[in-house]
DNA sequence: ATAGGGTTAG
């Protein structure tokens, strides 16, 4: 429909005006000219404003329809306040047009203001229209209780409801129905009224059966039912039925009533699309799809976003971007108009596989953006690394959501910025959020890297403050906590106590015995896991490996090794070869390892010259150590963990000059820390760094340092662990400084909780100088303090203040 | 003047 009227005038013609006395055609003017502004899309504010300017200049004074216009606009362009004023000037607004404010606020999720017109609105001129509006507006804002409410009192004052009554209703006691019971009841007072031969009465009775039937046996069977009754069908009940039957995991049942179809109707092919993405059946919507294509049914943007998505999330990326080639050649729509959703879909795949600079494109391509946006292309940037380009996505977002909040937490963890995560999940709840169980999972794993473990303990009690005791990944990521931290015996009373669990759950307790010397026990719980039928992955292998090597387990290493590809069908990959080489090396089977090595059946990369590296460490077997960095330094020069084994094989041997040149090496060729590691980590260089110096004179420095982190810690609102601080070391005796300073610099870091790392080097490090005294009292400590020292061959597990040294002493 | 349903992010 053209409109009659210029789009740039903003007072009415001359021709018009002539007539000064004629207030209904000025009126009508304004009142068409007004309309035209509200079905601009989006809403031409200038134009009514300038209208709207026009109207109060001229000296016209607006009343009755060109108010509701007025209103109806200032409420679109959210403007509530400018709107409540406007309304406030209606003299006596009339039934009419209350009920246009009630669903115009109501739709913009004003509804307390919506209530409060109607509220004021005196009985005698209420109708029956008037309180459908006002229920439906309760029911679009997912208020079911109070809709529930008005119906009874509408009731009460004698009004008759009708079909749109019902229609309203059972959508919004489909929010608060528990039982069929209560479905049913309404279900004849809907035949009782007569009102049940209305399609969207109907139609809606249906998805209330649907949402209330879904705990009984036969949740689809009353809906059905009610289906094959109905006379006339229209769209929205064939697509009821289907993402009803979708629901409830019944897609043969969807798919037979799709294909039982006279007509074919795009929307019920979009939702079974929809049903098989959201159950994994790909390659099922996909046929569907072209199926599609093929009997020629208008494809839309719910069908694009669907097969999109689903390709997204099932990793086909390669049709993905088919779909998206093929949408840019037939010309669908130009890229410019994609609907938001598809777009959306689209910045998601492209940030999957990793393109995300092409996702990027698209995102800043959009002309409208929603959280769902924002929220693809940040963590398209945390998949892939990209803290900074993340950070200021995050920065620069509009609004921040849960799942932001979630996504931002966890990638700082994912990426080792433990104590990012923590400072923004502390962030969130400054700013009055409830983090989600994800948010949860992602500092908990925070408090793993960092070792923080009263940290990990507060957020385990809040997470069971907040009800999420039964969360998966919470669950998950306290057990990988507890045993990062030292506390294996916790870990396993959360994996016991867990009332759900999945594979995760199976590896991660898996690793926390294996991590702790309980190699048996970890192999104990790999048959348990076989035997409730749980199917084991490649990272259980790795996890397997890793515990058999560092329990000295060589046979049952071996074993496993070779089960995995003859009876699981999993081929072992570079990374399974590198714990083999690692168990065989801790073994003492160095040559074996190099014999396995050099007919790998692919080129050995980092991790396979790595372990050999280690375990030519372990056992000084220098030529091969030497060969090992070799390679690693021809695949990774940059890369400091090289330099630090191998700085650590020379330091077992006691050849101080090739420790220096080492560390020369490192300064020639640039090797820094990766950025953004945490402080807790430069800690541990630094105390690597004296330990392997043992004559640096920078002892103090180092100490005023590790003062400074503390400080640091508190002032990030870190709980120390333990009561220990540091002391004034420079009132310390000066003699025999390394013992002495390598005690405290270990109750230092006890503060901070790095059992693994750093107290291990201090054991060393107290060896190496021989002082045994030392090192018993800083065991008894351990012990004391629960601490459990551990590694299967090196690091004897030391319980009870018994200490079984072997031949590490 | 008022009605029924569906898509996207971990």
């Amino acid at each position: 429909m053209k409109n009659p009227i210029t789009i740039t005038s903003s007072s009415p013609p001359f021709s018009i005006l002539l007539h000064q006395t004629d207030v209904r055609a000025i009126a009508n003017w304004y009142a068409a000219k007004l309309q035209f502004c509200c079905t601009q899309n989006p809403i031409s504010h200038s134009l009514t404003q300038s209208v709207h300017a026009n109207i109060i200049t001229s000296g016209f004074k607006p009343r009755g329809h060109i108010l509701n216009r007025l209103i109806d606009i200032y409420c679109k362009s959210n403007n509530i306040a400018y709107a409540r004023y406007l309304f406030d000037k209606i003299p006596k607004p009339d039934i009419v047009s209350r009920t246009t404010l009630i669903s115009a606020y109501s739709e913009l999720g004003n509804v307390d203001f919506a209530k409060y017109i109607f509220d004021e609105t005196p009985l005698s001129i209420r109708d029956v229209v008037s309180y459908n509006a006002m229920i439906t507006g309760f029911s679009h804002n997912n208020d079911g209780y109070n809709a529930v409410k008005l119906f009874s009192e509408m009731r009460k004052y004698g009004f008759r409801p009708d079909n749109l009554t019902f229609a309203s209703l059972l959508s919004a006691t489909a929010l608060v129905a528990r039982d069929e019971k209560e479905c049913k009841q309404l279900h004849c007072n809907v035949v009782k009224t007569g009102t049940d031969s209305f399609v969207s009465v109907l139609n809606a009775l249906i998805s209330l059966y649907v949402k209330c039937g879904l705990s009984s046996l036969s949740p689809m069977g009353d809906a059905r039912k009610l289906f094959n009754q109905m006379e006339k069908r229209d769209d929205l009940s064939w697509m009821n039925m289907i993402t009803g039957y979708v629901r409830n995991g019944e897609l043969e049942s969807a798919r037979e009533l799709l294909d039982g179809m006279n007509e074919k109707l795009q929307v019920a092919y979009n939702a079974m699309i929809s049903g098989y993405v959201q159950h994994g059946f790909m390659s099922k919507a996909l046929e569907l799809f072209k199926g599609m294509c093929l009997e020629g049914i208008w494809l839309d943007e719910f069908t694009y976003t669907s097969v999109i998505s689903g390709c997204a999330s099932s990793g086909l990326f390669l049709i993905g971007k088919q779909v998206h080639g093929f949408i840019l050649r037939t010309g669908w729509m130009p890229a410019s108009k994609f609907a938001l959703p598809v777009n959306n879909a689209l910045v998601t795949l492209y940030s999957k596989c990793g393109e995300v600079d092409k996702a990027r494109q698209i995102f800043d391509s959009m002309l409208e953006k929603d959280h769902v946006s924002w929220n693809a292309i940040l963590s398209g940037y945390v998949s892939v690394g990209k803290i900074d380009s993340a950070k200021s996505v995050f920065s620069a977002m509009p609004e921040r959501g849960l799942l932001t909040w979630m996504v931002m937490i966890s990638g700082f963890t994912q990426n080792g910025y433990g104590e990012d995560a923590l400072k923004l999940f502390d962030r969130m709840r400054k700013e009055g959020l409830a983090p989600c169980d994800y948010s949860y999972a992602g500092a908990i794993t925070a408090c793993a890297s960092l070792g923080a473990l009263e940290h990990g303990r507060q957020l385990h009690a809040q997470l069971i403050q907040s009800g999420f005791n039964s969360s998966l990944s919470a669950g998950n990521a306290l057990i990988t906590m507890y045993a990062r931290c030292g506390v294996v015996e916790a870990a396993n009373v959360v994996f016991c106590t867990m009332p759900y669990i999945d594979s995760v759950s199976w590896n991660a307790m898996m690793t926390a015995l294996g991590q702790h010397g309980h190699g048996l026990k970890a192999l104990k719980l790999f048959d348990l896991m076989l035997q409730e039928n749980i199917k084991p992955d490649r990272i259980t292998f790795l996890i397997v490996l890793t515990a058999c090597s560092h329990s000295g387990l060589v046979k049952e290493g071996c074993k496993h090794f070779q089960l995995m590809d003859s009876v699981y069908g999993i081929t072992p990959d570079e990374d399974h070869y590198a714990r083999f080489i690692d168990l065989l090396c801790r073994a003492g089977k160095i040559s074996e390892a190099h014999g396995l090595i050099q007919k790998l059946p692919f080129k050995p990369g980092a991790p396979i010259w790595e372990a050999l590296l280690n375990g030519c460490r372990i056992h000084g077997n220098m030529e091969l150590g030497i060969q090992a960095a070799d390679q690693l330094f021809q695949l990774a020069p940059q890369h400091d963990g090289t330099y630090i084994l191998l700085a650590n094989m020379y330091a077992d041997a006691g050849r101080k000059e090739d420790m220096a040149k080492v560390r020369m090496m490192m300064r020639e060729r640039g090797v820094k820390k990766e950025p953004g590691c945490s402080w807790l980590e430069v800690a541990n260089k630094v105390h690597v760094f004296l330990v392997d110096d043992t004559s640096h004179p920078k002892v103090h420095e180092v100490y005023t340092y590790l003062k400074e982190l503390e400080v640091k810690m508190r002032k990030l609102g870190y709980v120390p662990d333990t009561k220990y601080v540091l002391h004034d070391i420079e009132s310390e005796q000066k003699e025999n400084a390394l013992s002495t300073h390598s005690e405290r610099l270990a109750v230092g870091f006890g503060l901070l909780k790095l059992p693994r790392g750093a107290t291990v080097r201090v054991l060393k490090n107290l060896r190496i100088c021989g002082d045994c005294h030392t090192a018993f009292k800083f065991i008894s400590k351990l012990v004391e303090r629960e601490i459990v020292v551990r590694d299967g061959r090196r690091f004897h597990h030391f319980r009870n203040g018994e200490c079984s040294c072997g031949n590490y002493w």
